[in-house]
DNA sequence: CCCCTATGTTACCGGTCGGTAACATTTTAG
DNA sequence: CTAAAATGTTACCGACCGGTAACATAGGGG
């Protein structure tokens, strides 16, 4: 879906759906035979978004089996690049989310179920991984990585990235001293 | 300014200047004798935001003179604070910052400098603390610290608040034992 | 008391937006 | 080739919104 695009760099509430099916490269009409009204054209643009990011967090569990740390490193390391290629606009479902004030708005619970899906798997990785408060440091990562984008804008999205890395490699590092040592 | 609730509460664009102007007790017409337009309504209050923080943080800074650590600390403690009496609604700051596409905003200005002001004085706290890498740090403090209002409503913005003033004091406590052992 | 200023009231304008109806056109399948 | 299904086009509706004009009402200082 090109029209996400545009939801994320005008805004959800800026774009209007005679824009959204001319990115889509059709008109309104066949755009509202296939979705009952703007508000699930929102949702179902969140949701593909949604299924993006569990995707990618499957090919990270694919690609690391049976190395949380691994995980949690590539993780960082995937959102660094991202951050790198995004310069300005913050990010799309942190926007949309400020953007639908309605908390009953279905958006907002795929969402919301998405966050609580990650976390727990973070909690999991880090429990995982040995971490002696799981919860703890899985707090600490989430934080970190939905804070470095807004943190971004003013900081740069390289140098932030880079620190993200950083952080989480020190991080599992000392964590792998101790257990060691 | 009590409009400012409503624009919190239901984002910039969802509230008409009607309703801004009922929640100030006057009306439409009184409130463009003051203000030339919506868009200038919406940066004062944004200033007001800006300039409320920055009142802070001379507070913060009257507190704890020459105390470099304690500022990070009552900051993080401060955050936390605010962020349990939250609840669901992200930040003020960050929510209009993704309803203002436009770059060339002049609320988007003032939140940008406001951003960079506070990113240097973290900084420059950081380096009077005797962090190694103050830039390192202080990064790691901001990421953490905006981060924490969109984590925070899938984690519970107790436990999230909790956890945050838990690593800043550890982080400032493990830079002392760093620096005398 | 009166004038001047500040505030309130009402009605309105132009524009945009979400959404729909009716009809024309193209594509697809049998 | 033809019938049916999908897509495109145009025009429109009602609602809302930002902003203004004109006028009414207060209210305070001389």
């Amino acid at each position: 879906m090109a029209a996400g695009d545009l939801f994320h760099k005008q805004g959800i509430r800026g774009v209007g759906v005679e824009a959204i099916a001319e990115a889509a490269q059709t008109n309104k009409m066949t755009l509202y035979r296939y979705f009952a009204s703007k508000d699930e054209l929102i949702t179902e643009w969140v949701r593909g978004i949604v299924a993006h990011k569990e995707e990618e967090w499957k090919d990270l569990d694919a690609k690391h089996r049976g190395d949380p740390t691994g995980q949690l490193q590539d993780w960082s390391r995937r959102t660094a690049a991202k951050l790198r290629e995004m310069e300005e606009r913050g990010s799309a479902l942190g926007n949309a989310f400020a953007e639908l004030p309605d908390p009953n708005h279905p958006a907002r619970r795929v969402m919301k179920e998405h966050k609580l899906r990650t976390h727990k798997r973070v909690v999991r990785l880090c429990k995982a991984a040995g971490f002696p408060d799981p919860a703890f440091s899985a707090n600490l990562f989430s934080m970190m990585l939905e804070g470095a984008h807004s943190c971004g804008t003013c900081v740069g999205m390289r140098q932030i990235g880079e620190h993200l890395v950083q952080v989480v490699d020190r991080m599992v590092e000392n964590n792998q001293r101790q257990r060691a040592g």
